[in-house]
DNA sequence: CACAAAGTACGAAAGTTTTCGTTGACATTA
DNA sequence: TAATGTCAACGAAAACTTTCGTACTTTGTG
């Protein structure tokens, strides 16, 4: 298996990951719902899927009842701080200032963001003091 | 060929794309020697994805020396915020707050980043007022 | 019980990425 | 000019991702 598979989860597995965050545990057809609501999917597709997030400790399956019930093994914060260090490291150069206005440069965040940004900003500054 | 390949660099493309970057225009062998210096890889391996990278347009190639020699097509910052947005909107649903939470939490920024942090944001935002 | 519906398991196929060996062209130098 | 080293080109193989058809199992209902 390649470099951490855990914590770098391919497209097609986000948008289910996505799905169990939003939505909680989910079953097979409860997550096939969700994503065909966007886009054509196929059933077993999103089964084969998730038995191999299964086997990658990307989900948790609870198999009591017949229709397996399954959820995410990180919670969706936990897997952003993966997913953007990865990329910081990648394509950053560890720099987290660079990453920052790349984001806002990026044109989506609303004032109401950027007041909260400032906020975590002091805090985040009174914390490391 | 897959979702826009253009900006969506694998690992492997990422990582000479850094070489690129750093040090402007270079040949195969410049490449292998920077990449050598911190993982064993192998020069024709390096000469194949830079071949394939070519063919993406993800690098630029000058064949009129022998020893070709290679340019990323696009500028470190458009990339960084191509793969920025990329990941808002795959894991993030377009949030650039919980992005740049995230990014701050995990521990990279220094007390000087913060303040130039801080000063993008008094520009951003007069700049969106 | 028999049948249909809904579920899981499995495997094959196609596409992509990554790796590396081999070949042939070109250059340098003894 | 012959030997040696450097380079690009090519192709094949391995690993991984994604898709989807088929088979088997379980459940509910007439």
């Amino acid at each position: 298996m390649a470099k951490s598979t855990q914590f770098r989860p391919t497209d097609g597995e986000l948008e289910i990951l996505n799905v169990l965050w939003q939505h909680g545990p989910a079953t097979v057809r409860e997550v096939y719902e969700k994503l065909s609501a966007t886009k054509p999917v196929v059933y077993t597709t999103v089964l084969k899927l998730l038995q191999i997030m299964s086997e990658k400790d990307l989900v948790r399956r609870d198999e009591r009842q017949r229709a397996h019930v399954y959820e995410a093994c990180l919670p969706q914060s936990e897997m952003q701080r993966h997913l953007v260090t990865d990329l910081l490291d990648r394509a950053f150069e560890g720099s987290a200032k660079e990453l920052v206005m790349q984001a806002l440069s990026s044109q989506k965040a609303s004032r109401g963001d950027l007041a909260e940004i400032r906020r975590m900003l002091d805090e985040y500054e009174r914390g490391a003091k």
